[in-house]
DNA sequence: CTGTTTTTGGAGTATCAACTCCAGAATCGG
DNA sequence: CCGATTCTGGAGTTGATACTCCAAAAACAG
């Protein structure tokens, strides 16, 4: 006996509050008081959970790495043509707005916040990076195959820019707390893409 | 008499070691009491010169902003060619290897450290970037007055764009502990603007 | 049911971090 | 030089924070 089920709802609370908490505070300000009190558990809770709040941030990534890449992959599983790439920008741009630009992406800035400060952390932060690029990569490389691009194109150099366009652009829209960096960012990345068309 | 220079030397020792250890550990991470050690400074000196952390933060985002908008300013402000640009990105590649790809930008890590914690820092950095951003649209418009670039070209836009690629690839290089991301990153941004030379 | 394991409540501790205070030393303007 | 101001050293205070402990309640397997 692992988990009961009383205990796996437990210990999902815990893990979901402190994502949210740490996503819009960061990690280093979020108290292990702060996280009691937004999942109503106890110390003892916690710490039958986790051995320490080192634990916890490492749940969060995996956390916070399924739901980003569950709503990539919503958005760029059946990505196969231009149109399709229109929709996944919406997708995002619609997610920032619904939260005021804040936050930025829970994966870019726990990056941004453990790469130095936890090796672990870093390691596990980029596989999730490098899904969800294979994920861009794989999109792009479907547009390829079915013409809609050059076989020229280094789908691989593509899908890395991409990424780094959004999140480059979802960094400067949480600091302007304006949806537009990121917009034209992507659109730029699009619009490129678009020069490599086949005609 | 405001600041002797004797005050002023002290000064500058502690936003000098607030901002390394900024930098590398994330502001909430980094204690008085470190800064004290690396500026060699007792704490009366620290108060003395800043009211509380608070005010400290302040300062280093000055003083980065500074750092790298002197940099920026060192490979963008002769922009008006192809190859003025190419220099750009080797100059940021550079700085980048020469840190072993750590730490990634200083005003990207501050703005994802402190957009949702501080209100005040999170305008004084969207400043900077807006100042960045202006000398990057600058050369731009500089190539394109000079023929380099289509007069169609959209230099507000790719300027955005291009400063997204800039810090979505160190962010990935950061995590990555590699410069390729940035490198292929910009490239490709590069590669964008050549589709929109006047050929 | 029943013995065993998991889960929970809550009080308690040791450490750390931000900040204060004040007296003495160095520096400055004239 | 000298009076006024700035600068410095270091001990001390207050509050927060991560983590511990143990006994009781709940859940589970057979």
């Amino acid at each position: 006996m692992a988990l009961t089920r009383k205990g796996q709802a437990t210990r999902d609370r815990i893990v979901a509050a402190a994502s949210r908490l740490m996503l819009d505070q960061g990690v280093a300000r979020t108290t292990i008081e702060d996280i009691q009190a937004a999942a109503a558990v106890s110390p003892s809770q916690l710490y039958h959970y986790f051995p320490g709040k080192n634990a916890l941030v490492l749940a969060v990534i995996e956390y916070q790495s399924g739901q980003v890449l569950d709503v990539q992959r919503e958005g760029l599983d059946r990505l196969d043509d231009f149109d399709a790439l229109g929709n996944w920008r919406d997708l995002m741009v619609g997610i920032l707005t619904a939260t005021q630009c804040a936050g930025g992406c829970p994966l870019g800035s726990l990056a941004s916040d453990l790469s130095e400060a936890d090796p672990v952390a870093r390691v596990q932060l980029a596989n999730a990076f490098q899904m969800w690029e294979s994920l861009i990569e794989d999109g792009l490389t479907r547009m390829q195959s079915r013409g809609e691009l050059s076989p020229s194109a280094d789908t691989a150099q593509l899908a890395v820019a991409m990424l780094a366009a959004v999140q480059g652009g979802l960094l400067l829209s949480q600091v302007r707390r304006t949806p537009d960096p990121l917009i034209k960012a992507v659109d730029t990345m699009i619009d490129h893409l678009r020069t490599l068309a086949v005609s």
